[in-house]
This record gives structure tokens, C-alpha cells and sequence, in this order.
RNA sequence: GGUUUCCUAGCUCAAUGGUAGAGCAGUUGACUCUUAAUCAAUUGGUUCAGGGUUCGAGUCCCUGGGGAACCA
């Protein structure tokens, strides 16, 4: 670099553009240039042929994390989509010109495409002796520090990118999450459930009780609603005849934001016909045990040192209560109303009235409002005592009707539903119900639910019915929750790439 | 929405109300098997913004912005 009046070589973002404009005058542009690798990192690694030193050839290509410089000859690594790489450049084979320019021009952060042959180190590691090299993208702005990484959380969910070059977890993390969406949609297709896509402007939000996103179609001049459930258009498939449909989508509350809940969010939704909420428990557990076992895969260590033990395990670690959750147990199933009654220690709670379902509900503590509804006050002793205390896979079957106008009478108990919530790590993590299908049941369901906003009914949805339903099963997961647990993160801000927040 | 708390160099962090520092990164040099490489030298600050108190504010107070935890 020229001689100048003021020293900028603390400024990092004016070092690197001067050496990109120094390339550029030396007739090299990398923003123009690019390589073919013929492998990622581990794969590439996973060639090498033990004793065999410098004969498998290999083009890899990855950003450049670490830079060791020792007079003639440097270790650096490259990190891709597999991880990273070890590269060793030396000035006798790549001569004193390209070293230089090597050593010279490159900086942390770096794009870069290299070929040459794999041996293996003194210490045993498999490296890329390079015999050429060529950047590919110049990192204007340098990278958080090697050591700890990013590690202010505002910034690792505004810069993602940056989290996921530099910290390790949260690559791994992220990636599980991706690995966890691609085996559901795997598992529900080897079962023949047909992936549809249902719209996310609607006219009314139907499926669930949440404040919705209002927008506005110009062209149409109608006012729309972003979905805050998938279910009404999945069920109208089952009218239309696919008996076994799923979709993974976004759905979109208009609430707060907290470690649990993110504006935008994922769900599955699954629907089968001519199952029940029996046969949505067998295959919420299949998958949900697959996925433990085959792409979360945790294992669990025995005895130290020598003598330690790795072996495959069926228990994940729980962030919250720092309990193991364990999902080759047996799972529990318990009744609604069952856990309320062994909570209040009343076998007569569901015949008291509501002044005594108040007192009992002030009586454990928790605040009871005069105005809630009967079934509101024993759902708050659910919620707010019950359901954070099932850290173990359980399901709750049987919650009381008002609780989801969606579902089919109990036969032999007209004050509850056939459903259960299956809850985990004290979080609801998937509802199933044995649908309804009597169109006249859910008209007089949603007429209840709705009061006088009898705008917020989805009268299509009705006309659907009416032409026939088959009897089926359903189940929704949140796909996010369902990744906090498997992965042991603490907030849904761990497991989604990019988390909503205000604007900076 | 409420309460508590945080915001200092590119990053990770220090600094009784009294001259804003360190490590990494950067820059210059040495070094042909390193693993947070090492060694020597060295640059770098509108302390989130704006007000106030004070002889003096990164530090105390107020307002605003953004983040986090808990609550609703």
C-alpha cells in the first residue's frame, strides 16, 4: 500500500478494499472469477487412503477461517457447507510469485477455490496440499473474534450469517432443524401422505383463536388475512378425496413475541382419513422416535477416561429444567381431567360451580379473573401448573369441548373431545383430534365459539363438510418447538435462521 | 404492555465519579508440519443517541432507540 498522510491500517474495511483494488489493478478481479469443486470438505477428507500421501486429487472451495503464516510454508482452513478443511500452502510448490500474492492479498473471511492432493500431517490430519488457488469473493469486512466466536445476541439474529461461519453449535444446530423437516416430509411420504400447499391469504382465519395479520389484495380491492392454521383447507382436501394429505407451512399470529413465540412460524399438519386421534398417537410417536434415533441421534457416554463407553441413546438433554427428556420410555397418557383433579385434590372440581372453581383456583395460587368462563378457569390450573411440570413425553387426552370446537364429542363423556395434546419439556408440542365431520355439530360449534362475530365463521368450509367428510384423524407440530427439544436449545430464536425483531 | 437488566475498538471483555485498557483481528518484521501456532514491534475510541447533575460522567439522573430475562 502507498505511503499516506493518515495511518488507516487499524481500519480493516479500508485495508481489504485496498488490497481488492490493488488486485483489480494487477488485472484480477474476484468477483469475476469462480472454481468447480469437485467435492466438500468431508467428503473429500473421507478419500484419503491411508499411507497413500499426495495421489487422490481434489478441488475444494469454502471460506477462509483460520491462517497460520510460518515464513515459507502456512496452514490455513476453509470452511464449506460440510465444515472445514485443512489447506497446506508452501512457497517450493506454488513458487515465489503466488505465495506472495497467497500470503499478500488474502485475509480471514475470504472466498476461495483450491486444487491439489490430499496427504495426511505429522498430527494426523487429512489436508490439501495446494498446487493452485484462486479467490473467488473478497471479504470486505473481517470476521468476529476465532476464539469466541459472535456471541451478542442482537447481533447473531440480525447478522445470522456471521453466528453460522464462526459458531460451531449453532451451524449444527440450524442444520439439525433442516435435517428434522426434510425426514418428517420422508416419513409421511414413505406412509403415502401427499404433500399439498393451501393458500396463506385467506379470507377468514379459521383453524385456531389468534389474532391474525390483516392485508389488502389491490388489484381485488379485498382485505385479507395471513393463515393462523392450516387445518380448514387441509380438511377440504380430505372432502376432495386425498385421504392422506400433510403440509408444512408457515402460519402467522399477530401476538407477542417471547422465547416461545415467534410471529411467523412453522407447522405440520397431518390429516388421514379414516384414522382416529387413537391412530394420530401411534404415528406421532413413530415419528417423533425416528427422529430422535436417526437424525438427532444422541448418544450417551459411560465410565471415563479408557474405559468410556459411547453408545446410541434415546435421551435428550431439556435446556429449561436441565432434566433428561427420554423418548424410549414408555409414554404417558392421561386424562384432562384426571390431572386436574389430582392437581386440586377435588374429585368433584368438574361439578362445582364457578364461585367455588374461582376460590380453587386462587386457592393454588394463581390469579382467577371473575370473568372467565368456567372452562377458562380450570385451563389456567392446566397451564399454568400441570402442563409445565410434563417434561416426559405425555399425552393428555380428553380436554374439555370448549377448548377446540374441531373435534368429535367424546361418546361416552359429552363434555370432552377426542383429542389429546401431547406435551414435552413442559410445552405443547402436538394436538391431534378425531376430526368432525358432521356439518351440522361444527356449525353449531363455530356459532357458539364465535358469539356475535358470526363474520369469523368459515361458511365455505361448511358447505365442504356438508358434502361429506370422510371420518379421519389429524395432528398438527409446531415444527419449531419440536426443534427446541431436539436440539436442546432454550429459545425459538435458536432454531429459526432468522428471528423477528424490530427494526434497528 | 409492565418489571429488571444490558449496550465501551471489527469481535470478546476490563475500567471506586478522576489520563478509556487487554486479548483476538489488523499493520510491520521473523519463521517451510501448524492446531486459539509462536516471537518482536505497532495502529485503532462520537463509551447507542440526546439532555441533566457535577470542578470533573463510560460510571449518577431523565428522555428516546435496540437487545435479553421474567411477568401479562
Amino acid at each position: 500500500m502507498s505511503d499516506t498522510v493518515t495511518d488507516n491500517s487499524h481500519d480493516q474495511h479500508a485495508v481489504r478494499r485496498g488490497k481488492l483494488a490493488d488486485m483489480r489493478a494487477g488485472g484480477f478481479d474476484p468477483f469475476r472469477a469462480n472454481v468447480t469443486p469437485t467435492h466438500f470438505s468431508a467428503d473429500a477428507k473421507a478419500l484419503y487412503v491411508e499411507g497413500q500421501d499426495d495421489v487422490v486429487p481434489v478441488t475444494v472451495a469454502g471460506r477462509l477461517i483460520t491462517f497460520r503464516v510460518q515464513g515459507g510454508s502456512s496452514f490455513v482452513k476453509i470452511q464449506d457447507q460440510q465444515g472445514p478443511i485443512q489447506l497446506y500452502f508452501r512457497k517450493d510448490v506454488l513458487g515465489e510469485e503466488r505465495y506472495g500474492v497467497f500470503k499478500k492479498a488474502l485475509d480471514l473471511g475470504d472466498i476461495l477455490g483450491v486444487s491439489g492432493t490430499l496427504f495426511k500431517t505429522k498430527t494426523g490430519e487429512i489436508t490439501v496440499r495446494v498446487t493452485e488457488f484462486t479467490l473467488v469473493s473478497k471479504a470486505l469486512r473481517p470476521l468476529p473474534e476465532k476464539w469466541h466466536g459472535l456471541s451478542d445476541p442482537e447481533q447473531v439474529y440480525r447478522q445470522r450469517y456471521l453466528d453460522l461461519i464462526v459458531n460451531q453449535e449453532s451451524r449444527h444446530r440450524l442444520m439439525t432443524r433442516a435435517r428434522i423437516v426434510s425426514a418428517v416430509r420422508r416419513f409421511l411420504e414413505d406412509r403415502q401422505f401427499l404433500e399439498v400447499e393451501t393458500p396463506v391469504l385467506q379470507s377468514v382465519a379459521g383453524g385456531a383463536a389468534a389474532r391474525p395479520f390483516q392485508t389488502h389484495h389491490n388489484a381485488l380491492n379485498t382485505d385479507f388475512v395471513l393463515r393462523i392454521s392450516l387445518e380448514l383447507y387441509l380438511k377440504r382436501m380430505l372432502v376432495a378425496g386425498y385421504d392422506r394429505v400433510f403440509e408444512i407451512g408457515r402460519n402467522f399470529r399477530n401476538e407477542g413475541v417471547s422465547r416461545r413465540h415467534n410471529p411467523e412460524f412453522t407447522m405440520l399438519e397431518v390429516y388421514q382419513a379414516y384414522s382416529d386421534y387413537r391412530g394420530m398417537m401411534t404415528l406421532v410417536k413413530d415419528l417423533l422416535t425416528h427422529l430422535v434415533r436417526d437424525v438427532v441421534k444422541p448418544t450417551e457416554t459411560e465410565g471415563e477416561g479408557e474405559a468410556a463407553v459411547t453408545r446410541p441413546s434415546m435421551r435428550i438433554k431439556h435446556a429449561a429444567s436441565g432434566e433428561w427428556i427420554d423418548f424410549g420410555a414408555e409414554w404417558r397418557e392421561v386424562k384432562y381431567k384426571d390431572l386436574i383433579i389430582e392437581k386440586t385434590g377435588d374429585a368433584q372440581w368438574f361439578s362445582r360451580t364457578k364461585e367455588e372453581k374461582i376460590e380453587g383456583v386462587q386457592k393454588l395460587g394463581l390469579y382467577a379473573d371473575p370473568k372467565w368462563e368456567e372452562f377458562e378457569l380450570t385451563n389456567e390450573i392446566f397451564g399454568k401448573l400441570i402442563e409445565p411440570t410434563l417434561i416426559q413425553p405425555t399425552f393428555v387426552t380428553h380436554l374439555p369441548k370448549e377448548l377446540c370446537p374441531l373435534a368429535k364429542i367424546t361418546v361416552d363423556d359429552p363434555s370432552t373431545i377426542d383429542v389429546f395434546e401431547l406435551i414435552i419439556g413442559g410445552m405443547e408440542v402436538a394436538p391431534a383430534y378425531s376430526e368432525q365431520n358432521d356439518p351440522d355439530v361444527q356449525r353449531a360449534m363455530f356459532e357458539a365459539q364465535a358469539g356475535e362475530e358470526t363474520q369469523k365463521i368459515d361458511h365455505d368450509f361448511l358447505l365442504a363438510l356438508e358434502h361429506g367428510m370422510p371420518p379421519a384423524g389429524g395432528m398438527g407440530i409446531g415444527i419449531d418447538r419440536l426443534a427446541i427439544l431436539l436440539t436442546g436449545a432454550e429459545s425459538i430464536r435458536d432454531v429459526i435462521l432468522f428471528p423477528q425483531l424490530r427494526n434497528a
